[in-house]
DNA sequence: TTTATTTGATACCGATTGGTATCTTTGTGT
DNA sequence: ACACAAAGATACCAATCGGTATCAAATAAA
């Protein structure tokens, strides 16, 4: 690894931990250069301006937990151990912190408004590709008789979703893991009852 | 109404929405003067900094939400009906912005970190006043025999609200009605199969 | 009507923001 | 060893940030 790869991989990875705990916008140049131990005119030279810094670090983060939840999941051989490796992911956000501040998808799923358009489009794109990883999932348990027939798989997949994101918000704003313990547990009596065969 | 209270009103109301949409930190004293057509002068003869401005204006925001939902509520007289008056809340987030930029306390839970200690408070509390009304109708529904006796109510609480502020995100994020919808349409479902009796 | 107080406008403050031009240092290929 | 390009440091920029001291206007009390 070129000495500069590792410069702009440290400066990436100091950046993805400020801007997921104290946020995109809230996150100064100068936090990131106290971070590093680098100066402004160093970062500048990998980045070309701030917004493209936040994508990149966005990018990269999402791509990490993308990587890593696929190859759990491919390390399962049935469906419902698959669907649980979803739900231990979101469990992780909590109790071991993969990546500290959060899910990172709902941080930016919050903080965007119209004026951070293309950071929005990344995250838009982000949910996507979790969401139909999850349908992948529901549509390859049908083939092997694992899920039932009639379960709509983009409902389970937003309902997962969904349900996960809240729970935590709601761990995260009470500083304690009860909520998401909560809903982890709840979502996987529901995947066994209702769309497991 | 004395004129300076008309003043102050403005104020919190313009401020409000562009904390909502914008975000807190995001918000600049210039955002809030622009939008109300006032000097900052004026502003900040009604409250001594920003942040009590953003704790204010969060605390009427709530307020009124919380005082319309119990209004909702007590207005039906049986538990399903009072607990989709719940639901419609969270649906008129996306579909009739009552509040426009999404949940409130979605909107601070996420963007809130240990330097806004008084902010995350103020959320925390509304958290709570949430998570307990939606109990005392549940609780309430025992009594009157339309809930059944082994339903735990603080978990049922957990998963409406979590899964609720989830459908909400995705649902902003997408620009689209179409997760908030799947989401209150299978609570319904839940609470109609599985809590009521 | 005159006086006193409140309310809002103006002009400013130091600090910080994202960003850049320039210089020095480091590393690399020959 | 030398030349050249890449990388990082320094010093600066205009713009904006939250905040304040001061002044004028409006309102209320006398």
């Amino acid at each position: 690894m070129r000495s500069s790869e590792v410069t702009k991989a440290k400066v990436l990875q100091e950046a993805t931990t400020l801007f997921n705990t104290k946020g995109y916008k809230a996150t100064s140049l100068s936090d990131i250069t106290e971070a590093t131990g680098l100066t402004k005119g160093a970062i500048y030279r990998h980045f070309v301006n701030k917004e493209c810094l936040e994508i990149e670090a966005f990018q990269k983060m999402m791509q990490a937990i993308f990587i890593t939840l696929n190859d759990k999941i491919k390390a399962e051989k049935n469906t419902r151990d698959k669907l649980f490796c979803v739900l231990n992911l979101y469990q992780s956000y909590i109790t071991n912190p993969f990546v500290i501040g959060g899910c990172p998808l709902l941080n930016v799923a919050v903080e965007v408004d119209d004026t951070n358009f293309e950071l929005k489009q990344k995250a838009q794109q982000a949910l996507t590709v979790f969401r139909s990883s999850i349908e992948r999932i529901l549509i390859n348990g049908k083939t092997h008789k694992q899920v039932g027939a009639l379960v709509n798989e983009k409902l389970v997949a937003t309902i997962l979703i969904s349900t996960l994101e809240g729970g935590v918000m709601m761990s995260k704003l009470e500083d304690s893991n009860a909520d998401i313990s909560i809903v982890v547990n709840h979502l996987k009596n529901w995947i066994v009852s209702e769309i497991l065969l």
